[in-house]
DNA sequence: TATGAATGAGTTTTCATTCAT
DNA sequence: GATGAATGAAAACTCATTCAT
């Protein structure tokens, strides 16, 4: 792994454990193993390394997010399909999904950032899936970003709950949590 | 207002500009209108100030929370008022609840604060309201925290897309979310 | 005297004594017996003290080069006076001197502090006394400017000398050197 | 060029476009256009390579000094020429000139380093110069160092003005100065 | 020789905290 | 209680130097 990687890594390992505010880089050259003046051979200042941690969770996230999508499966398994990743990759890599949850909509982050596009354009899948459901009828019919952020928030809102084991989720507690963002938005 | 509230009002306020990560003492003592001792006699360091605001923002939500519930009304009147509440306390008051919504889950707060109940212990109210209406057979079967975390994260997830603008919050927006919100928890 | 006027001193010291290159905070804090953070409660950074030195001591040199100053003297009487007195304060205040003469042309003192009046505007009456010599026939045509650095770079450069001891300078020299000023300029 | 040379031509103009003390060795080797390693094969630290510049350009101005200096001439007629390849080398080459005039008396530079002698000895024809002129009663009676102080002092002065475009300097003014400075050492 | 990524000692700067008033 | 100049420990950052290629 290069130098730069082990700075991003020892960085989001930092701030899930800490916090945003109490990473420094002296804990960052520390964890990551490099010299102190090695992150300057990457990163002009800490921001610079939190903006390149967070672009990179989320085009992890955006690749995980449409991992095995079938867009010639019904509308509903489709549907499955991209609450279950967000969720899994939630279980999977809480640090990354953790973070981009709370940054996404702190004042650290510039708006260009937040509103940036993954690769995959994961976000315009969902979007046009809510659109479709609706002129088929079976979606309620509302402000597609708004129906797109309520399910998201349900994913995220558990998620939280799960890290601190307010309660398991295995299968049953999984089904339970897709139906439930599925009837949500329903006619 | 006392100095002290003046110190918590300065700080809520650099916390929703700028962060967490980027409120200092200086900052607090000018944009409260202090001398740079005066914060040491009503608290020892930042991390009681953030504490105290948090304390103090979850106390007035928790009041919000429970203004005009009616415990003889039907369920589904107690669960809108519920969740009207929740999302009216976060148009009124963005910054209460974005700070506590953002704290909750970092580590920077302590379990026990996270846990801490309300004076009016609206959590409780919440959970046996789920509960009584499993009992029912009207709300699905699943973990009370779960459920509670999904019509809790719905409200929440909504009032962060409003705050960046992605969508207005008017009587038909909220009208749908409610709706969502109970249809998600149904049987 | 001031902690400000400390840092001052100690930094003209160690410009002098070391070279402005080799000028460091740390030396600064320890020979100025501050702490490290004091001096940022007067200057914030290190170009905004050395400008702030430099400034004093164009002041000082400004002030003491009218010293004993008679208008209504002959020309010859004044001239020799400003020059006198700059020589003297050279003498009197090598720091101060060589500071200036070695900033003043450097690209590290902006256009603006070189070309900075003093309160008593020395300049002007070094100039219009050029200029007054040269309508009277005494002193060659030639640019005023060009003129008042001809004799003022007699001095400097006669002091430069002095200081690293090629000669000494006492009554003899001094005098040898403000009647070879003074006849260098006439017509 | 040689690498060699590169380096010693960028930390020149370096020091003339920024002052020494914020020359640093990644702008000598961007300057330069060499790998940062490199300069090691020729120097061993920074003050090595700013003596060899300093050493270079008194070699340089030495030379230049001379130019053209018949020791037959008439003493006025080699005064002249030696006031003039000064002014002129400051002229041609003012990157080495103010070099040369302020490191030659700054704390930076050892005082063997100051007192060399270049090849062409310029120092001992300019000072048995006016040691002839005095015995021929035609230079006035003084320490014949005070008196190389005294008229190369007014070149150094002038060029600096120059520099700074005070004033320009054409046929007229450069013959003003060459009489000024010789009246100014006659008897 | 030439290179430039990596380094860490040293420098600059910030900022929570103290204390005399 | 209220203040803010002074402080110094810690954080951020720079930059000469090394070394494997």
């Amino acid at each position: 792994m290069s130098k730069k990687q082990d700075i991003m890594a020892a960085t989001l390992d930092l701030i899930h454990e800490e916090g945003l505010q109490s990473v420094t880089f002296s804990k960052i050259f520390k964890k990551a193993n490099v010299g102190s003046g090695t992150i300057y051979n990457y990163f002009s200042n800490k921001e610079e390394i939190v903006n390149a941690v967070y672009k990179e969770a989320r085009m992890h996230m955006g690749e995980h997010l449409l991992q095995g999508y079938d867009p010639f499966a019904s509308l509903y398994e489709r549907f499955k399909c991209l609450q279950l990743n967000r969720l899994t990759f939630g279980i999977l890599y809480p640090k990354e999904f953790l973070f981009i949850d709370n940054f996404s909509f702190s004042p650290y982050i510039s708006p260009e950032l937040r509103n940036m596009d993954d690769l995959h354009n994961s976000r315009e899948v969902i979007l046009s899936l809510i659109v479709e459901g609706q002129k088929q009828g079976i979606i309620k019919e509302m402000d597609s970003h708004l129906c797109h952020q309520l399910i998201h928030g349900i994913i995220s809102s558990i998620l939280k709950g799960y890290y601190v084991e307010k309660y398991p989720l295995n299968e049953t507690q999984i089904q339970q949590i897709l139906e439930a963002s599925w009837k949500s938005i329903l006619v």
